[in-house]
DNA sequence: CTGGCGATGTATCGCATTGATACATCGAGG
DNA sequence: CCTCGATGTATCAATGCGATACATCGCCAG
């Protein structure tokens, strides 16, 4: 998951910690929140198992004698770390249908085939459609037992997992058409 | 936050562990799933600090020779343990902002204040219209450099904060005018 | 010109949580 | 009778979070 998400942002240009969190949070955390103490743990994982190298400076002429010299990395793909992202999204894991797992492949989309979209989407409305019946049935179920509030936070619940649905229909059209999505609403 | 949550649903009824995530996951995990883990873990904390009483049975008689001799527990509140969440209703704490925080004492409005109410209606708006403008900005100072699919991600985003707002606009008028929520739309 | 302040940057620690799994009982139905 | 699914308690390794520490750099107000 995050090391997915990585290896997608690596694949672009290399990058330090610090923009790689940014990136994480602004530009793929719409479902989801990374910190430091699960990226720089999951960089060494990563490193370790040779998806990226680390790109760190000379540590020659240090004039400090403090015990704490650290200096500026630039992690980047390998090759093998190349391999694997075009592995990963080429597979269609059953992570890509739940909440954070399907947003960070959604991002990736314009790099996947085409029968892969369609069918992760699929996988992701019918995730979704499950959680509504659950919901449409907890919902008629104990209706009259529950006081507004509860039932009002059901009901908004219901909402917007009705909204997804709908959204992904669109876009299951549009990938069966063959023509890119959000052409319509220009801005709101 | 785990805690509120079984001090509330425990405050009804007694309930087995199993009843009780059940619950959590169906009323209350319109935002968040919970899960043994952390249910049982929690559990023990809350005996600890005198909240609940386990209510098992007589361990007694027991014919089976097996090391594993394991009881039906009923979980129910002591009176610490209505003190406690009679204390964790009336705080407005920061937590109750947040996504899986504001889930859990809204369910519990109707046992709430009506100035408890407002001020977490309005906090959680701040908080939600505060991630829309980072959402807002995002998207006018990427657009161009990003793809369709990226683009139409963000889009959908931005979308279900922007009805949260309008939502707890809703809320906000009904609890200032006094008049209880949801009695609008009686079904979809 | 200097002192502070905010952005950039790497890193770790304790704790909570997840996801999977094990184990056990019980009622329903072929 | 025997299996299957629901009920029920419990733990474990792996992972993630939130807070924090430490360091450098540029900018700009006093």
């Amino acid at each position: 998951m995050l090391q997915f998400a990585i290896l997608g942002l690596l694949h672009d240009a290399p990058m330090h910690g610090y923009e790689l969190r940014k990136r994480l949070n602004s530009q793929l955390g719409m479902f989801r929140a990374f910190s430091y103490g699960s990226l720089y743990p999951t960089l060494r994982r990563m490193r370790e198992a040779g998806w990226i190298s680390e790109d760190a400076p000379d540590p020659a002429a240090d004039p400090k004698p403090l015990a704490s010299r650290r200096g500026k990395i630039a992690y980047k793909l390998t090759a093998e770390g190349k391999e694997r992202f075009q592995t990963l999204l080429a597979e269609v894991h059953p992570d890509a249908y739940e909440d954070e797992g399907f947003g960070v492949h959604f991002a990736f989309f314009a790099q996947t085939d085409a029968s892969v979209r369609l069918r992760i989407l699929e996988g992701r409305r019918r995730h979704v459609e499950e959680r509504r019946e659950g919901l449409r049935a907890a919902l008629s179920r104990t209706r009259e037992r529950l006081d507004n509030y509860t039932l009002e936070l059901q009901r908004h619940g219901l909402d917007s997992v009705d909204r997804e649905v709908r959204w992904l229909n669109e876009l299951i059209a549009h990938e069966r058409a063959g023509t890119p999505p959000s052409v319509t609403h220009p801005e709101q």
